[in-house]
DNA sequence: CCTTGTCCCGACCGATCGTTCGGTTACTCT
DNA sequence: AGAGTAACCGAACGATCGGTCGGGACAAGG
């Protein structure tokens, strides 16, 4: 996560491939991949337009670096421990709490991926491994429901893009407060509670 | 919304500002608004690349005119009966419930509502509108809440926020059925009902 | 000193953008 | 038949698109 290999922390007054996809995602999020132009970043970030290939190769490139930051987020959360075993039930309701944490930690980058189109290689790339992600929480629910402990009277498939869609509206509205980290957590709270209230048995 | 005021209706064989609408809102929404090109719409039509202009104004009075037509729908679902007299709760479910069936009506419009930037005018006036549809539900909820008919333990704001979240997520997956009437019906009961589920007092 | 490499720049490329224009086809009304 | 007009077209407009190119400024290492 260092800017250089020297042994001291250099200063940083240059912009490296991440520094700039930083300033990029920003501006993808508020005028949309499509509406934003190479000019509009080399404004934004301060540097000529053709400065910006120095650093990367291409518009394309800062958004596929910016979607695979988003999925692998996403997708570690599958892998940790406690989303692995353990009733399935509790599993789905950990791997909920840490999508919402996911979404809240890389807001920028999930928001850019939550909002591709398909238009291009990289966005069709990025659906479909958004589509892999949904479908391994949609099987989770599928065991939580065979197991009896999701409501019997909800389609799962209806369950999973409501719950989905809940989660993934954060996007439209949270903004990160400097020093909220109880605020934060008590918001993950609220969300996972709001959304198995309303499935869970009983 | 007769084609033309002949007595007898007549023959559709070329294009109106609405049929042409309906065209170019379809590729809007597969492609996204500024990933669509006028070449991308005259293809889908079939017509040249000028003779859309004959119909309309440009590109962002398509916008306007599909945006328009959403937000329509929405606003009057605040002004049916329903939805102004009686206990809140009860017509923050009526507006709930009309919301999801306008949405699924107008799926193409409304999808393309939720989905401006505010890039131009014409988006910037979309978001305000939407902002101000939002804010009468919120206040719906808010005197729910003060009628002691939701939660306490859920800030008004965030399950408003949340609520919506759930019922906009449906142009994401949501695809209208030929026969489908039954399945539509209770579909919107059951966004209801997980909703509320989560929502309601006991 | 001179070289080397990083970082950046203005100028420019062909392609495509939304839009305009002059003109042609085809149907309607008298 | 002739006039009027709605619907459409190909060609072209200036502007902007993503991307390329040759070179300048500057610091590090010899």
């Amino acid at each position: 996560m260092t800017t250089t290999d020297r042994p001291t922390t250099a200063k940083r007054d240059t912009y490296t491939p991440e520094t700039l996809l930083a300033v990029a995602v920003s501006v993808f999020n508020e005028r949309g991949y499509d509406g934003t132009s190479m000019e509009h970043l080399s404004k934004a970030a301060g540097i000529s337009k053709s400065s910006i290939y120095h650093h990367v190769a291409g518009k394309e490139e800062l958004l596929r670096r910016a979607v695979s930051r988003a999925l692998d987020g996403l997708f570690a959360a599958l892998e940790e421990p406690r989303a692995q075993r353990g009733r399935a039930i509790e599993r789905v309701e950990y791997v909920t709490r840490r999508t919402v944490e996911v979404l809240m930690a890389e807001l920028p980058y999930v928001t850019l991926l939550l909002r591709v189109r398909g238009n291009t290689q990289t966005e069709r790339w990025a659906l479909e491994r958004r589509r892999e992600f949904d479908q391994r929480v949609a099987d989770l629910l599928k065991a939580a429901a065979a197991d009896g402990d999701l409501r019997a009277d909800v389609d799962i498939r209806l369950a999973t893009r409501l719950l989905f869609g809940m989660i993934n509206s954060l996007v439209e509205w949270y903004r990160p407060h400097p020093d909220g980290g109880a605020e934060q957590e008590q918001l993950v709270d609220t969300v996972v509670r709001m959304a198995f209230d309303g499935l869970r048995t009983g």
